[in-house]
DNA sequence: AGAAAATGCAACCAAATCCTTGCATATCAC
DNA sequence: GTGATATGCAAGGATTTGGTTGCATTTTCT
């Protein structure tokens, strides 16, 4: 995986988490379909395409002269994984020490 | 819950994700310790504390001359719930197209 | 009261981010 | 081959980000 941080800083920007949302929703899509209503060029929207591209949590592939994105969902999850992993065993070690506090009562 | 990108911006640093881990392993902890060794001023770690604080992920309390800063898992949660709601869903998608794709072979 | 400790606040700076516009290139359709 | 379509590339600019230093303020300890 890439450093955890860096998917999250792809996803830290309101542009591209709203692209993640439409390749989710919609499937694969090319790029004009894709970046449509975005609010802002297609060249703009494309720097953010590459940045998801970078991260490992988008990939494309060229049709003819259109080129088609899609979500890897796989990427996603793993990076969902490495802090639900880490949540989980801190909120264990919360519950321990609560326990342990309500004991000495 | 503050918008979910900024969670996720939030998190998209790695001093801020590596404090974020120091205070879900060790607890609650003072600036000063929780700031040693992050390779900066306490000046500079302190703005990464703020952004934390801004998108709710931290809280802070003054005990006499010193702040002690907490992490909150709940709100960490909720952002992962967030996109685990839509990853699960997407991923429902996926296996049904798949099921129907089969089915018509 | 005076010194040490923990923090806050502000000015400043370099680099990254996010967007723009203009133009070049590649593909498809007629 | 010509025109329309989809894309890529690059220069430039405004804003944000991530760091610095210097100094003021508040609390504690003796």
């Amino acid at each position: 995986m890439a450093l955890p941080h860096a998917i999250y800083q792809a996803l830290g920007d309101p542009t591209r988490l709203e692209i993640v949302q439409r390749l989710g929703d919609r499937g694969p899509l090319p790029t004009l379909e894709l970046v449509e209503g975005l609010g802002m060029s297609r060249q703009a929207a494309t720097k953010h395409l590459l940045v998801l591209e970078n991260v490992g949590l988008v990939e494309s592939r060229t049709e003819g002269r259109q080129v088609v994105r899609e979500l890897k969902l796989e990427v996603l999850s793993s990076a969902e994984d490495w802090l639900a992993k880490r949540t989980a065993m801190w909120d264990r070690k919360l519950d321990a020490l609560k326990r342990l506090v309500e004991g000495m009562e």
